[in-house]
DNA sequence: TTAATCTCTAGCTAATCTATAGATATTCGG
DNA sequence: CCGAATATCTATAGATTAGCTAGAGATTAA
């Protein structure tokens, strides 16, 4: 039941994005230099980003990338499944003809609820309220000064 | 986000225990061949089980494994657990020295939460949750003949 | 025109998953 | 007491996936 990197590279990218919202195009390599991942790794997970049109691009000098939408109409739901493919706990939850005691297995109950469950998590939690979070942590540091 | 294996043959295993719940002693071979699930390598995952404590067993001829406790009491939290390790999407939710960012990460909080919620729903069903279930299915089916 | 950027394709290493194999220990039934 | 039916233990092997690294090419602002 674990995330790879590539769901949890990518929303740290994506969560850097929106903390850039509105300073124009962002090279890659600042983004990866700020969050200590590969630049390398990360160039084949932001094609897949703006593949799925999260994000957009500007080639060339003082290019880079920005996100293609408002950081509240991001989803973490979308971003991991653009990254990982459809979110689901085990394969027979999507794809039922994969085993032949599907219709009829208990267990297989439990798989579907889980990932629905998931997903629902994830795809109301925003790029936005992240940030949102972030800020209210900020400011419990600084009032305790 | 997928369940291995591990967890889904050793859930099939202990439901099928619970469902011959109160026969004696069940071997393992009569697990496997209901399931369609190799004896061999449902032989490591028992034995995990039994050293949790899920699972008493009885050796020799006539003997078997059975459940330790009432199906009501056996969670699908403690098998996956036993089977997978401690439930958690990202290493860094159980042991944030694992990253120097863990403390400020924003994504992190995500993954804890989730973890979270995966372990409440997982935790808080049954292997008697899930026969109810079964039974109920059965009965639906009976009365449509 | 050149340096900074994105884009594309290939491949490599290590870990993990999913078993299989074979030997040993225990106990019931006859 | 013997043998068949069972659990237990240890090793290992094949396939898949994760997690990168490498390098060449395309585009554009200064």
């Amino acid at each position: 039941m674990r995330l790879s990197t590539r769901g949890r590279y990518g929303t740290r990218l994506m969560v850097d994005l929106a903390q850039h919202y509105a300073d124009g195009p962002i090279p890659l390599a600042a983004i990866a230099k700020r969050q200590d991942l590969s630049a390398k790794y990360l160039e084949q997970l932001i094609i897949l980003l703006k593949g799925a049109g999260l994000i957009r691009s500007v080639r060339g000098r003082r290019g880079g990338y920005m996100l293609a939408r408002k950081p509240e109409e991001i989803s973490v739901g979308e971003i991991v499944e653009t990254l990982e493919g459809k979110l689901s706990v085990v394969d027979c939850v999507l794809e039922p003809e994969l085993c032949y005691r599907a219709i009829e297995c208990p267990t297989r109950d439990i798989w579907v609820g889980m990932t629905e469950m998931i997903k629902k998590q994830l795809f109301s939690l925003s790029l936005g309220n992240i940030l949102a979070k972030a800020i209210s942590v900020d400011d419990l540091l600084q009032s305790s000064d």
